[in-house]
DNA sequence: AATTTGCCCAACCGCAGACTC
DNA sequence: GGAGTCTGCGGTTGGGCAAAT
């Protein structure tokens, strides 16, 4: 029985695969100043780039696109990702929602390259009493309107902030289906106005 | 110097839901 | 309403590189 090809055999009989070079950087960055960064099968055919709609829309969202922010996740940002993933599990592209210039993908990345480990180190050593839930959903917020760009300090925020989070009104509501998610969007998209230090 | 190992990250895949006709 | 297509998401893979042996 044939084998199956391997990736690197498909790419040289179908569609261009593997890393983007300069040059399709280019013509797919120029088709999509023309026709938009939607209808992706379409901007792969306008860029004649032997890619399909799918890899365009993906070199875009995560390389191309304008504003992304290259470079080291800083602590704070960290924090941050470490207190989404706390609230919603593995859902990277809402945790990536709520850190400007970070995309789903790297935020992934990095999860799984070092904040995983950095956990389960953690939840070796530390088999100390559980945190207070409702500190946590505080000081998440807090983190949210830091790297948002709010300069002032957390710690005066956090004393000023009067917003009572209940711990079992918010479990609650992650136990009741779909609402729960739609609520936890709202909670993620909230205008800063939301937050009564801004 | 050569080889092995481990890590990082860009890119791919499969699936589900949204959209269009 | 249903079929076909497109889009977006999360999981996974594999190439490239540096450190270790």
């Amino acid at each position: 029985m044939p084998m199956a090809p391997t990736r690197s055999q498909y790419s040289k009989r179908e569609a261009n695969r593997g890393a983007w070079t300069s040059e399709e950087d280019q013509k797919l960055a120029q088709a999509i100043e023309i026709h938009g960064p939607r209808r992706w099968k379409l901007v792969a055919a306008k860029a004649g780039l032997n890619r399909c709609g799918k890899s365009c829309r993906l070199r875009w969202l995560n390389y191309l696109r304008p504003n992304i922010k290259r470079g080291n996740i800083s602590d704070q940002e960290e924090d941050l990702i470490l207190r989404l993933h706390k609230l919603l599990g593995n859902r990277w592209s809402l945790i990536a929602g709520r850190l400007p210039g970070r995309t789903d993908n790297e935020i992934k990345n990095y999860w799984n390259s070092h904040l995983s480990k950095k956990i389960k180190q953690k939840e070796n050593q530390n088999k100390s009493p559980k945190q207070d839930q409702s500190q946590d959903l505080r000081n998440s917020a807090i983190a949210m309107h830091s790297v948002a760009g709010n300069t002032e300090e957390t710690s005066k925020r956090d004393e000023e902030m009067k917003i009572d989070f209940s711990r079992d009104e918010f479990l609650e509501s992650f136990n009741e289906g779909p609402l729960n998610l739609e609520w936890m969007s709202r909670f993620l998209e909230m205008d800063e106005s939301w937050f009564p230090f801004a």
